[in-house]
RNA sequence: CGGGGCGUAGCGCAGACUGGUAGCGCACUGCGUUCGGGACGCAGGGGUCGGAGGUUCAAAUCCUCUCGCCCCGACCA
């Protein structure tokens, strides 16, 4: 391609629009534009990633026994009624009315088209298992969209569902799945991990999430120095804590702890380490509402908090909900004395002898507080985020922190969908079974920007050959006539030879050039000079490392060749 | 949805407080020179100042409404 007839509007400036990495870059390199709030058009250049991971994404698929379809973008509302996702989706299932009326959505993901298509067509047992795959644009009305193709409205998506009598074949099927992830992965140039993983809106009985080690990553993931662990800490289960020894308890006293109702500002006013202080929360679960315990410097998890109480999500409580309950404003609720009201704690809770705790009267607390002494408990539990230091649910070490984006995210389903949804297929015997499904999805355009987010440096991106929209960017360094017309020969020559070849024929300067050529990221530049030329040499340059050497056009050909052919 | 910020030429911004008919850099067009890390000269083109309404002799500027975009938050009592 020559860059002079090709569409890559390159930015000298960072756009105002974008902070990170991924999203700034990809925007100044020309691959992408916004089209509006996490809705983006793929510029030739950005479009030739995403199709590089397609083709990884696809060989490894079908590698995997899985079979590409195409489902529709629009579907039914009959269909998602079926499951109760209708109603249950929320505000990021985008709806609409067609000319008669009818409810439509745009799908965010397609369970109940693919066990609609199964129902009808897959009869036997003969027929298991399958798995049916599509790569597809996804809409889902993100609360919100952000760091460009991060997080967008609309994306493209690679989703796959399989199909299997059992659920012994259920687990082979995932875990065909799981490692074809961890080779599309790898072959991406990317590192990451996958981790145990929350089931969310999809449902299901387990899931690993497959994590692209970032910074800028909006997950966050435990793991075990051993790495026999790894989860998201939405997910990561922790121990009861081993009982400590026992201290003399001290005598409750409430306090005035005047303007102080956060945990910073009470442990200051009191000079006291917030593994002192116990915090009450307040939790609304359908009518419910809960109190729940956990120690100053930790942080309760709603979802493990939903998974016990067996709702689908537990909120905040209101503020006026927290004073009817407590008798007290925001800040200074507490265990003592609340009616009514289950009462839960987390496992940490349970060693804190002494404690702070508030006292359901404006601007109060207690000191000294005990559970087993000045309130009651009705269970301890499992209910705050790990963090970093806590021990391994598996007895191997102490945890670690990351934070990581999730590309990939597998999905043992069980019969959610195809008892909902009536997929049944005829056994050996003749008899009617449910389907075991699974279903597994990778973010193709977050894919591309996690390759950004990992493989950059302060002049732009650096691709990983195997996704790179060109293998080679050819630099010719001077407009004379000799330079030219090395150039085109071996654009021409390269081209034939399989190497993907983007050719700056631009009338530009050397230095545009080669500032434009690092932004993109196309890992070897060949540079074609006067001076170089006139000894029969050219330089190949790796982006990189910036490393240089001088070759001939027949070494270059020969090197070129071999990398496009890997 | 809550909080904050921003919409002025393709991009990045100034002008707004103090109202007087729109400017800078880059990009773009033409000609010439230049040519290995974002060249230079000369001559040009391009904006209903996000939109609507209002105040005023006069609005990018003041007021009201509205649309869009970005950032933080939407778990810590």
């Amino acid at each position: 391609m020559r860059v002079s007839r090709a569409l890559i509007p390159t930015l000298r400036e960072d756009p105002g629009e974008a902070e990170t990495v991924s999203h700034r870059l990809m925007l100044r390199a020309g691959l992408i534009r916004k089209v509006a709030a996490g809705i983006y058009t793929y510029l030739p250049l950005g479009l030739r990633i995403i199709r590089n991971i397609e083709a990884i994404v696809r060989e490894e698929m079908n590698r995997a026994g899985a079979q590409e379809i195409l489902m529709p973008i629009a579907s039914p509302a009959e269909l998602w009624k079926e499951t109760g996702r209708w109603d249950f989706y929320g505000k990021e299932l985008l709806r609409f009315k067609d000319r008669h009326e009818r409810d439509f959505c745009l799908g965010p993901t397609h369970e109940e088209v693919v066990t609609d298509l199964f129902r009808r067509e897959v009869r036997s047992y003969r027929q298991l298992p399958v798995n049916f795959y599509q790569i597809q644009t996804k809409f889902r009305d993100e609360i919100r969209p952000r760091f460009g193709l991060m997080r967008g409205r609309e994306f493209i998506m690679k989703d796959a569902y399989s199909f299997d009598r059992d659920e012994a074949g259920a687990r082979l099927s995932y875990q065909k799945m799981y490692d074809a992830y961890t080779r599309i992965f790898t072959r991406c140039g990317l590192t990451f991990r996958a981790v145990e993983a929350d089931t969310g809106l999809i449902g299901g009985t387990s899931s690993h999430e497959f994590m692209v080690l970032a910074d800028t990553g909006e997950e966050t993931i435990v793991y075990t120095e051993g790495g026999t662990y790894a989860a998201n800490v939405e997910r990561a289960e922790l121990l009861p804590e081993p009982e400590a020894p026992p201290e003399p308890q001290q005598p409750l006293q409430a306090v005035p702890t005047p303007q102080a109702s956060t945990v910073e500002q009470v442990t200051a006013l009191l000079k006291i380490s917030p593994r002192q202080l116990v915090k009450t929360l307040l939790y609304s679960a359908g009518q419910e509402t809960v109190a729940v315990l956990v120690r100053g410097d930790h942080e309760v998890n709603p979802i493990k908090l939903a998974r016990l109480l067996g709702v689908v999500e537990t909120t905040m409580a209101a503020p006026d909900i927290v004073t009817s309950v407590t008798g007290a404003p925001v800040g200074f609720a507490g265990p003592i004395g609340l009616r009514n009201i289950r009462i839960l704690a987390d496992y940490a809770v349970k060693n804190v002898r002494n404690m702070v705790v508030g006292a359901n009267k404006a601007e109060t607390h207690y000191l000294n507080a005990n559970w087993d002494r000045d309130f009651t408990v009705t269970e301890f539990a499992d209910l705050r985020n790990a963090q970093a230091g806590d021990p391994s649910p598996r007895g191997d070490g102490p945890l670690r922190v990351v934070k990581g984006i999730e590309v990939g995210h597998v999905f043992m389903l069980g019969t959610k969908y195809s008892q909902a949804m009536n997929a049944r297929y005829l056994d050996q015997q003749g008899q009617e079974q449910l389907a075991v499904m699974g279903c597994y999805g990778i973010g193709i355009g977050r894919t591309a920007a996690s390759a950004v987010e990992q493989n950059h440096d302060s002049k732009g991106i650096i691709w990983p050959l195997p996704i790179a929209p060109f293998h080679v960017l050819l630099l010719p360094l001077s407009p004379s006539e000799a330079v030219t017309k090395k150039a085109e020969e071996l654009y021409q020559q390269l081209t034939e030879a399989g190497v993907e070849v983007l050719w700056d024929d631009r009338d530009e300067r050397a230095g545009v050039k080669f500032n434009d050529a690092d932004l993109i990221g196309v890992p070897f530049q060949l540079l074609i000079g006067d001076k170089n030329l006139a000894q029969g040499l050219v330089e190949w340059k790796e982006r990189k490392t910036g490393q240089v050497q001088k070759l001939t056009p027949e070494q270059v050909l020969a090197l070129a060749s071999g990398l496009a052919a890997q």
